[in-house]
DNA sequence: ATTCCTGCAAATGTTTTGCAGACGG
DNA sequence: CCGTCTGCAAAACATTTGCAGGAAT
């Protein structure tokens, strides 16, 4: 069961670097593959031993590369959580909701979230305020349902 | 118009720290009167080069074991914008709504916001996603008025 | 062939830590 | 006095950059 009902973001991502004039390179390639087989976000790190206990060895520099080529084009999504780590995950075509974080604060399990009304907000917020919003994080923390003493 | 209307935030900080036990240090003590006296957050790097000019020679780590014990006791709150530097700002008692930030990505102006229906609708999300929330982060980017193109 | 891609190692920049001495209560 | 607080220097990390060799077109 590797990508559920997506529309395979590795064939995705390689169509969009080809039509920009992007080469096709074997760390580029390997760090794809590795990120379109997680559900969740990797830090460079995770990515950089991930790679390199299997067959492919890329080097720190081509995954901040890679990575960085990748957050330009808007085929991955930067997540950064506040413990001075980055994390990428995929990014699928426009339509497709992105989504944002919570954070426990003892375990570290990260769960995704969307919420239409919330994206309303914010851009109800920019126009208020007079800016042109291009992107936003929301980033919520606290005690994961595993970790919180049952009691509400 | 130095604090506006505010109950000088030092004078809480020290009844606070005192409360739990903390003694009197000239480094804490001038890197707090530092921050008071900011309407903005600011990083470490910019904490210590003020303080360094002035006639208090405070070290680097004192800096940020003072910033990191004043975050603990929610005396400051921690801003990340994304540019792997923290910055920091008074939190003012409870009640006193704290505030979130628009990040211009052409000149890094900090744009404060506050929204009661945004946090509405995080504390909606939080309770239906079954996770005790204690705190969040919102970070809005695009270009501030003065950078982007006149029109909206 | 030419130009991009990659890996290594070294550089950068931020934050943390070890330790001896100063200071507050 | 005792335990905290402080400053310095060095360490620990994450990320970036320089450069020479390798690969894709």
């Amino acid at each position: 069961m590797a990508s559920t009902e997506a529309p395979r973001w590795t064939a995705y991502a390689n169509e969009r670097l080809a039509g920009e004039g992007y080469r096709r390179g074997g760390g580029r390639a390997a760090v794809i593959d590795l990120l379109d087989a997680q559900e969740c976000a990797l830090s460079a790190q995770e990515i950089e031993d991930r790679l390199r206990e299997g067959e492919r060895r890329v080097g720190r520099a081509t995954v901040y590369r890679v990575l960085d080529e990748l957050v330009e084009l808007h085929l991955l999504s930067k997540v950064e959580i506040g413990d001075g780590v980055a994390r990428f995950e995929r990014v699928f075509p426009e339509g497709t909701h992105h989504h944002h974080h919570f954070v426990c604060r003892d375990c570290g399990r990260l769960i995704p979230f969307e919420d239409d009304e919330l994206e309303r907000v914010l851009r109800r917020i920019a126009r208020r305020e007079g800016v042109a919003m291009d992107g936003h994080d929301v980033t919520l923390r606290g005690r994961c349902p595993d970790c919180a003493p049952a009691a509400g």
